[in-house]
DNA sequence: AATGAATGAGGGTTCATTCAT
DNA sequence: CATGAATGAACCCTCATTCAT
């Protein structure tokens, strides 16, 4: 899955920039390991000695790359959310009708959801609650330029008479709605990502 | 909020079949206090002391009570369903008609997630990886019989061709949305939960 | 030496006011090993199990009886002080003459920084840094009540001509040769306490 | 502090000979940093990394110019006597009467003890624990010497008939006296060096 | 039923020290 | 000489659980 993000042409750039850690580096596999395993565990039940050894290092080592814990986890969400983002703007640029861009974000936050872009997006709610105020105040911040991108998309539809419902509600049953999804759609399984794609934007009323 | 939950007709009943637990008893006190500590800090995070502390017991006097940490929350999360699954049989009865039926049931669900019946009800998503598997299985029990009763009246929909979206994914969407407001949505805030009762249904492109 | 201590009318008077710890209650044994470990290797270097192990506990016991490492420091120290104080007190008691008394309070230091009345008394300086801000000012205040006993002695000394210098001078030159004697006077060594106490009266250049 | 101490004749000898370490050396740095750390927080709760930090290099450089953490003390404790026996030497010299000379050890001590040949010499005793068994024989060989200049003076006095009591307590007491003048006296306070000395003296019965 | 002292395994974190670069 | 990632043992502390009272 790393593989099939490195062929993506902004992530490298996003890395030269020094917003993502580069996946091959000591940090970017300890954030790796880290992102599977709070998601399988949580974080709450995640030992940092359960980290340390899925990479393959002593527990200590870890916090030459992190001050603690939590800023792992801060990190996971941190760059979950930039990557997001990037494979956001990414879809939507070929993209010109109003219904098209609805659909291309969709899909876009479903493949973050499902873990195309490592595994972080869904610890974004699930884990919210253990990071530090100080913490989610940080991650708030990226979080609500992506929804606002969100929103804005909506809110054309909405301008063109495509949808009824408010864009503020859309976002957020949207949100929900696809965040959901983690828990019993399944890639490899009866239905394809394209026909939940479908499945959505039907259910929003959405002409193709 | 307890209050106003035990003048519903039903709970009494309930105590009384044995299925709830007597909200005023010892056992009772333990749970609710349990759940509001589960949803304002998680269940990792909230100690044994905490909850006897709530009560104004000792922590090793729970154990009088419940014969570890876990099954405070099995029953926790079992009695939300219980509750939710009476109180939207009883908001059902009336309603002949299917848009308003599916109204019944957006209402009564977001009844349950915000504090309607305890506040119990979050915490089946948030908290379930730390039920054991056992535990999960128990409640899946529960869950589906609460499930598979949503999904009839969606097919019902769907066969009076008030809906075009397949009854098994608006379910999901549903369910995902409706539990995401949580997130974001306060009894006391702009909105009331009608307008969000009919929000939810213009996205779903109900007729009322 | 603490069958010695006990014989003491003043302290079973301090343990049934609260303000000392009864020595043979769990918690006493605590401070009392603490102490003794404190001293040998310094506070740290003495691990709470090093303390649990000598009390035959478990380290996680420890902290039903003190928060935190820092505060067993606290007590041992402020334990210390009002035995000090207590003995100090006594002592002086039938004492009229100011040559007399001088030498109980040198006598009463010595027994305190010895040993009679545990081991805390010398901590007070060598672990001092190891104590909060926090409980530096608690202990403070403790401290500044004992040296101000002394000073009062030392100054009625001064009006009677029977001293040159200054008692604030004297007190601080007396309590630092006083408790160096802990690094190298020894109560079974060649010279007795009252031996000592006259050297040190001699210093001074006070009459008998 | 450092270019007065430099002004004196005797230290530049002292690094030529290689007794003391050239202070503006890596090396010389490195102790100057610990001394001042190691009497701010104590010798336990410095870390190597504090101490590289100060000097501006990583913790693992320092094992180049030390074996161990240990080492750095014990050569800071070594080099403050050697610098306190040359600068007493120093001090003596031009002083005939016992008085005087009294008055010249007496200050000399006062200014090692604050500050004026580094930080170290008040480590003597706090952190003296934290030096291992062999180095800390290796340090009383010079402690030995230097304490064998202190007493020989007094038994001067004493011969003279200018003090009564026996040099070996003396001694002891003054050590005492002065080294806890580092607790209570400041250099830039109410009283002057020569004050404390005088008040020492007077204290002392000593004429002069 | 409740207490509260004790358990004991395990948690996050620290830190002197090593060593390939 | 200096780096800095890694080590690994040890540290303080937490906490669900037990049990004699």
């Amino acid at each position: 899955m790393r593989s099939a993000l490195n062929e993506l042409p902004e992530i490298p750039a996003l890395v030269a920039d020094g917003v993502i850690t580069d996946p091959d580096s000591a940090k970017g596999r300890l954030l790796s390991a880290s992102a599977t395993l709070f998601k399988q565990k949580g974080f709450a039940r995640t030992t940092v000695r359960d980290i340390a050894a899925e990479v393959g290092i002593l527990s200590g080592s870890i916090f030459h790359h992190f001050p603690n814990k939590e800023s792992i986890l801060l990190a996971v969400m941190s760059e979950a959310i930039y990557l997001a983002l990037a494979r956001m703007r990414n879809a939507i640029e070929g993209e010109a009708s109003i219904p098209k861009r609805f659909r291309a974000l969709v899909r876009c936050e479903l493949e973050a959801i499902h873990g195309f872009t490592g595994v972080g997006f869904t610890l974004l709610s699930s884990e919210w609650r253990y990071l530090s105020e100080e913490s989610q105040k940080e991650v708030l911040k990226l979080r609500d330029e992506y929804e606002a991108f969100h929103r804005g998309v909506y809110a054309e539809a909405k301008e063109q008479g495509l949808i009824k419902v408010e864009p503020f509600f859309l976002r957020h049953f949207l949100r929900g709605a696809l965040a959901e999804t983690a828990n019993w759609f399944h890639l490899d399984g009866d239905y394809s990502l394209d026909e939940l794609v479908e499945q959505v934007s039907l259910t929003a009323a959405l002409p193709s």
